[in-house]
DNA sequence: TATGAATGAGGGTTCATTCAT
DNA sequence: GATGAATGAACCCTCATTCAT
C-alpha cells in the first residue's frame, strides 16, 4: 500500500488558498483546486472526505501558522512596548505577504462551510496576544478596557490596512507603517 | 394593466441581503431570493436581468444608502470634534443595526460579481468623511498622515467591533461606545 | 365590447412567419411574436387560444394562400401543356418571393405542434394539381405513374430550387427558370 | 481509471438522431437525449462542451456517413448511365432508411445552431455527385445547365419522394423506384 | 379588448462526489 | 494511492401562460 503523500496536501491546500483570492470562494471548485495542485479531482478525496473538511482543515491550519507567526521573535526579557511592536509588526507582515488568507478567511466566517467546533478550535491561538494586552494594562501602559475591545480594534486597523494596500488605495512603505504603529500605540496607550 | 411595483424591487433587495447573512454569498441562490422576497422565480427577472445585476445593483444601494447615514446630523458651526463624533457614531450605528450590510460587502468585495464600474461609482460617496479629517488636519487637530491611512484604519477598527459584536465576542453598551470612540480619537489626534 | 381586430391577427401571422425565417421555430417565442407584430403578450392570447392554435392556424392559413396562388391565373380552354406551365411557374414563384413560407412549412411537419387534423384539413387544397396531372394522363401527354409520385417529384425539386436560390447557391433568372421548367417537363411527359 | 468510451459518443448520438424524428428540434432536450442514451445527464457534457457543438459535431457525421453511401459501389470502368443508377439509388436508399438525418438536416438548416464554419465543412462532401453529372455533360449525355440546378432537381425530388414514402402517401416498392429513377433520368438526359 | 407584470414549470449547464480501472 | 469518466442534484434563467388593471 502506498502511502499518503504530505506534499500532495500541501499542494491542495495552496491551489485552494490562491484559488480564493484569484475567484473567491463562490468560485472555489474541486476540480479546478485539483488541475491547480496538479493532482486529479478523485486525488483530491483520498486527502480530505469532501469540501467542507478540505475547507475547514485549511481554515485550521492557516489559523496556526499564523498564530505562529505573530509571536515569532517574542523573547524573554523584552519590555512590553518592544513586545507590542514586534506582534503589531508580525501581524501587518503576515497580512500583508498572505492576502490570500485574508480572502479566504473573511469568506470562511460568512460561508455555510463555518464550523462552530472549528472555530472553537482556533479561538486559544489568539490568547498570547491578549497576554500581551493583559500585560501591558497590567504595567500601566495599556488603557484599562476589555482587551476583545482592543483586539478587535487593532486587529480590524490592521487587516483593513493590508485591504487597502492590495487593492492599491495605499502604499505601505517603512515611514507609513511605522505611522500606522503609532496610531495603534497612541490609541491603546494610557 | 399592472405596474412594475417598486415594493418588490426593494423586497428582493432585502431578501438578498438577510440571505448573504444567513447563508453566505456563495449560498445566495435567486430561488432562495425569490421565495424570502415571497415573489416567483421569474419575477425576479422582471426586476433584474440577471444575478450579477441584482447583486451590483444592491450594492450600489447599500453604498448610496450607508453614505447618507453617515454624514446624518451634520450641521454647519459644528466644531470639528462635534463633526468626527457623529460621524464616528453614525458609522458604528449603522454597522451595529445592518449586519447584513457588512457581510455582504466583504463578499462582494471577493466574488466574481464584482463589477470595476460599480466600485468606481461609489468611490466619491465617502468623500465626506475624507474631507472632515482634512479639515481636521488644517485645524491642526489631526495628525498629518494620508487621509487613506486614518480612513482605512478606523473604518477597519469600526467594522471588526461590529463584526465582534454580532458574534458575541464583545458587548457593546454606551459605555463601550464612548471607550472605542476614545480609542479611535487617541490614535488620529495630533 | 370592442371587436376584435382583423389587421392585428395579420400583423400576428406576419410577425410569427419572418420570426420563423430569422430565429427558426424553436426561436419562435410568443413575447417576440408580439413584439414584431406591435402588440402586448397578452393581446396575442386574445386571438389565439396558446401557441399551439397560433401556429396551427398560421398552417392553414399559408396553405390556402399557397393554394389558391397555385392555380392563378387557369382559365377554361387552355392547353395542358399551358397549364402545366402556368401552375409550375405560380409554383416556383410562391416559393421564391415567401421564403418564409417554406421555412415556417419545414419546421412545422417536423414539430411537437403538428396536428392531424389540421393536417388532413389541407390536403385537399392540392387536388387541383393532381387533377391537373390527371387530365395530362388522360390526353396522353403525362406519364403514366401514381400521380403522388409525380407531385412529389414536381414539388420537391421545386422546393429545393427555391431553397438554393434563397441560400444564393444558384441564381435563378429568366433563362434558368426556363431551364428548370424543361427539366420538369422533360421528366413526366410521356 | 475509465476511459472515455466511444460507443458512449455513438450512443449520444443515436439518441440525439432518434429524437428529432419523434419530437422535432425544438423537442430535443439533452436530458432526453441521455436517457435515450442511457446516460446521465452530466454525461453528455463530457463528450460535448455544449448542445450546439454536439448539435454541429452530429450534423458533419450524417453528412460524411451520408457522402460515403452515395458512393458506395461506384467502381473503375463503369458507363456514365450505371454511375448515375448507382448514386441515384444509394441517395434514395440511404433517405429511406434514414429518415432521422432528413429530419435532423431539414431543422438544423433553419436552427439557431447552424454554424457557417460548419457549414462550409461539408461542402466538399458533394463534390463527386458534381463530378459525375459534369463527366455525363462531357460525355454528350446531361444537359448542359449549371450542375447546382441539376442536383438541387435531383436531391429535391429524391428527399421528397423520401418524405412522401415515410408519411405514407406513396409507397415505393421496387417497380416505382425504377419509375422514379426513370423519371431523373429522363429529366436531365439531353 | 389591450396591456405587461407576475408566475412557475422546465431546460441547459455545473460541479461535488463516486467508482471502475 | 491515483486517475478522470460518470453521475445526478441543483442552480440560473427562459418563456408560455395567466391575471390584475
Amino acid at each position: 500500500m502506498r502511502i499518503k503523500d504530505p506534499n500532495k496536501k500541501e499542494a491542495i491546500f495552496r491551489a485552494a488558498l490562491s484559488l480564493v483570492l484569484e475567484v473567491g470562494f463562490s468560485g472555489l471548485k474541486i476540480s479546478k483546486v485539483a488541475r491547480a495542485a496538479k493532482v486529479a479531482t478523485g486525488t483530491v478525496y483520498v486527502y480530505f472526505n469532501n469540501k467542507e473538511e478540505l475547507i475547514n482543515q485549511l481554515y485550521l491550519e492557516l489559523k496556526k501558522r499564523s498564530a505562529q507567526d505573530y509571536v515569532k521573535g517574542l523573547e524573554e526579557g523584552q519590555s512590553f512596548e518592544d513586545r507590542f511592536d514586534i506582534v503589531w509588526y508580525n501581524y501587518l507582515q503576515r497580512a500583508l505577504e498572505q492576502p490570500e488568507e485574508a480572502a479566504f478567511l473573511e469568506q470562511y466566517y460568512r460561508s455555510p462551510y463555518l464550523d462552530e467546533g472549528t472555530l472553537e478550535a482556533t479561538e486559544e491561538l489568539l490568547l498570547p496576544i491578549f497576554s500581551l494586552l493583559e500585560e501591558g494594562q497590567d504595567q500601566g501602559k495599556v488603557k484599562n478596557l476589555p482587551v476583545e475591545l482592543l483586539v478587535a480594534h487593532l486587529s480590524g486597523s490592521l487587516n483593513e490596512l493590508a485591504r487597502w494596500q492590495h487593492s492599491g488605495k495605499i502604499s505601505l512603505g517603512n515611514t507609513l507603517k511605522a505611522d500606522a504603529r503609532q496610531l495603534a500605540w497612541d490609541s491603546i496607550k494610557k
